[in-house]
DNA sequence: CTGGGGATGGGGCCC
DNA sequence: TGGGCCCCATCCCCA
């Protein structure tokens, strides 16, 4: 029989190695929302640490703490403890990082969050110092007195501090506590002692390198653009009640974190709404007079929350971040949100009712920074939209001459007032409409009639009357800068945005501007390291469902894109797509069949003498088909022209190719290739007619 | 060393 | 607003 025998300091080590995985962001499963702040950390830990945190793991990934009962600062000392079983070193440190006084987290602060994590330790260890100090009080909340919000503190309520999303990192947890840093870290070693687990949004530039986030598993800097200027800004600037536009500079010298980037709103409690420091909108544009204070909602989500919902994130940074006037009630109103809680119709200011997708609810909430800074103070919407697009708001004129309807019909300008009124005189549209062209256009018309109307032309120049061909009958949005059609006016709106200079969405982390909201916040999950989408099978995560979808064909085995000249298998379609790129260096014959394989045509056979071959029709036929699908895309059509083209190579027997020559050509100009092309196409029809000689397929390889 | 395949990440874009 | 698909780039592994 063994005796039982303990290495020395075995569980030490081992909470030291999940410390250090921890800060490095290794295999951590789990994130935490605590207000503005995300905390990374090991889910196992955190279940065997806290019961409530336990309950709560089993279930989700991304863990939203309500930071009334715990603030990110407080937590984070939770956290250290729970990986550390140490508090005294944090609160001391915390204490002797704090830039104001009464700026540290309480211990209880800390108790009170412990008690509501269910963490008996650190209650038990919590209460003992208290019981040492023998006093409460001087230790309730570092709050809105000091308005600190200091490495460890959460911002004083009712104060607007500008508070990051992606702190930089500044701590050692495992090691000995923050110097109480007179200056910002600086060189190797203020990298690797960082606090890498907890999140904020942290600025390109020295920032970026202050904070070293590949440490964290996030290279904040890669490929930022390099216009992209996030001011670095002293902490006490940005926790103190200071417009945040105003003069930084002044405050380096009590530097006690890395520069953060994004300023959030914290939730301010209602009851402590009334204690706020009357504070400049931050969004009123820099430069600008303080406007009247927007209504904050009671409830209202912090920044990173309504990040998280896809609400627009605030920057108050440099004109080049976008901003947005409105209230929280009227971005509520605007999502859909209870209309109970916003009472009264449509706030002013809309120019449009929210129920109606496409007026200005698409990306138009995002004022770009060269409207902003032209747009005076009145937070009417009609000011200042993107040059050489018109706004769809005007369409609406303002709300108040409509009076109380202010449902508007566009096209005949009827006000309604409610929303279910012009829905259905919008339906009598529709059933004109339907009378007069058909089913689908009216529905097209009918779109726009409720607002959804092309952008172009004030808003209210739709596209109603039969169109010219099927393709405008079924796509008849027309894109006036690239010809491209759709068939719902939002998609042009989206496709419009392609052109715009200025990109209406940035990244607040890393600058970069994107076309479309989803773009950039999906963006904003790389660097954050959300990924929601685990595998069952590895555990490996991923940002995107499809990429999931991707994933798991690995462990299935399928493999449904085959190619059609080897025969090779993929479980990728852009692997298929590569591989075929091989082949068509190796022979335009095989890219033929190797493009029909690309179109979702599983089992066509390619030119590898098996199958239709023998007849050439056949392959035209199915040429045709995958060109058909190619040229659904645009990018594609240049593939599908090619496939076309080599279609005809097939086509050994002249007559066959003569009888083709004309629905080739007219198919080639159905897609909207250029007359070259098609004359191309023709040529090598004519060509082919003209005898085996001439058969080649140089001509159409891609140039 | 090189090329090909497997796999992943990020962005664009349409629905 | 999110999903889905595509493209490009990249990394890693292996022959």
């Amino acid at each position: 029989m063994l005796d039982t025998m303990e290495a020395p300091g075995h569980s030490r080590q081992l909470l030291l190695q999940l410390n250090n995985q921890r800060t490095k962001g290794f295999l951590c499963d789990v994130i935490i929302v605590v207000q503005n702040a995300l905390f990374r950390a090991h889910k196992n830990v955190l279940a065997a640490s806290s019961a409530y945190l336990k309950s709560l793991v089993v279930h989700d990934n991304l863990l939203n703490l309500d930071h009334d009962m715990v603030s990110p600062a407080v937590f984070r000392l939770v956290l250290d403890f729970i990986y550390t079983g140490r508090l005294t070193d944090s609160i001391e440190a915390a204490a002797a990082a704090a830039v104001a006084p009464g700026a540290e987290p309480s211990l209880g602060a800390v108790l009170a969050a412990a008690s509501y994590l269910q963490i008996p330790d650190l209650v038990a260890l919590c209460k003992k110092r208290l019981k040492r100090h023998g006093k409460y009080c001087h230790l309730r909340g570092g709050g809105s007195g000091g308005g600190g919000y200091a490495p460890c503190g959460r911002p004083g309520r009712g104060l607007r501090a500008a508070t990051p999303v992606i702190q930089a990192c500044y701590s050692s947890p495992a090691g000995p506590p923050p110097q109480p840093a007179a200056e910002p870290p600086s060189g190797p070693e203020a990298a690797v002692n960082t606090h890498c687990a907890e999140l904020y949004a942290s600025a390109p530039g020295p920032a970026a390198s202050l904070c070293a986030p590949e440490l964290c598993g996030l290279d904040l800097s890669k490929k930022s653009p390099p216009d992209s200027s996030v001011p670095e800004r002293p902490l006490s600037e940005r926790e103190l009640p200071q417009r945040p536009d105003s003069a930084p500079g002044t405050a380096s010298a009590v530097y006690k974190e890395p520069p953060l980037a994004l300023p959030l709103l914290p939730p301010l409690p209602f009851q402590k709404l009334e204690e706020a420091v009357p504070t400049p909108d931050p969004f009123r544009g820099s430069g600008g007079s303080p406007g009247p204070e927007p209504p904050v909602r009671p409830d209202g989500p912090s920044l990173l929350y309504r990040w998280m919902k896809h609400e627009p994130v605030l920057g108050n940074y440099g004109d080049d971040l976008v901003r947005d006037r409105r209230s929280p009630d009227e971005r509520l109103e605007e999502r859909g949100g209870d209309p109970a809680a916003s009472p009264g119709g449509p706030p002013l200011g809309l120019v449009a009712p929210p129920r109606y997708p496409g007026t200005g609810a698409d990306g138009d909430d995002y004022k770009s920074s060269s409207e902003e800074t032209g747009s005076s103070e009145d937070p009417s919407p009609p000011s200042g939209h993107l040059d050489g697009y018109p706004c769809p708001h005007l369409a609406y004129g303002e709300p108040e001459s409509f009076g109380d309807n202010l449902y508007v019909c566009i096209p005949c300008g009827k006000g309604f007032p409610s929303s279910e009124q012009l829905n259905a005189h919008v339906e009598a549209h529709v059933e004109e409409e339907e009378a007069l062209y058909g089913r689908a256009e009216a529905a097209e018309g009918a779109a726009g009639a409720a607002g959804l109307g092309p952008p172009f032309g004030g808003g209210g120049d739709k596209i109603t009357g039969p169109p010219g061909g099927l393709g405008e009958l079924l796509r008849p949005y027309r894109c006036a800068s690239c010809d491209k059609s759709y068939k719902d006016p939002a998609t042009l709106r989206q496709h419009e945005k392609t052109h715009w200079l200025t990109r209406p969405y940035p990244c607040t982390i890393c600058g970069k501007k994107f076309t479309q909201r989803g773009t950039m916040t999906r963006h904003m999950r790389s660097h954050l390291g959300l990924k929601p989408f685990a595998c069952d099978a590895c555990g490996m995560r991923f940002t995107r469902q499809y990429r999931l979808t991707e994933h798991m064909r690995i462990h299935s085995g399928e493999k449904p894109y085959e190619c059609q000249v080897c025969g090779g298998k993929f479980a990728q379609q852009r692997n298929l797509i590569s591989h075929m790129k091989m082949h068509a260096v190796g022979g335009a014959a095989g890219a033929a069949g190797a493009l029909a394989g690309l179109g979702g045509l599983p089992g066509v056979p390619g030119p590898d003498g098996k199958g239709k071959l023998d007849f050439p029709e056949g392959v035209f036929a199915v040429a045709r088909l995958t060109a058909e699908q190619l040229s659904l895309k645009q990018q594609d059509k240049a593939a599908a022209a090619e496939l076309l083209a080599q279609t005809t190579h097939f086509l050994h027997d002249p007559k066959v190719a003569l009888e083709s020559l004309y629905p080739l050509a007219k198919f080639t100009a159905e897609l909207g290739l250029s007359p070259d092309k098609a004359a191309e196409v023709l040529s090598q029809g004519a060509h082919l007619a003209a005898g085996p000689d001439g058969r080649t397929i140089d001509r159409f390889s891609p140039t």
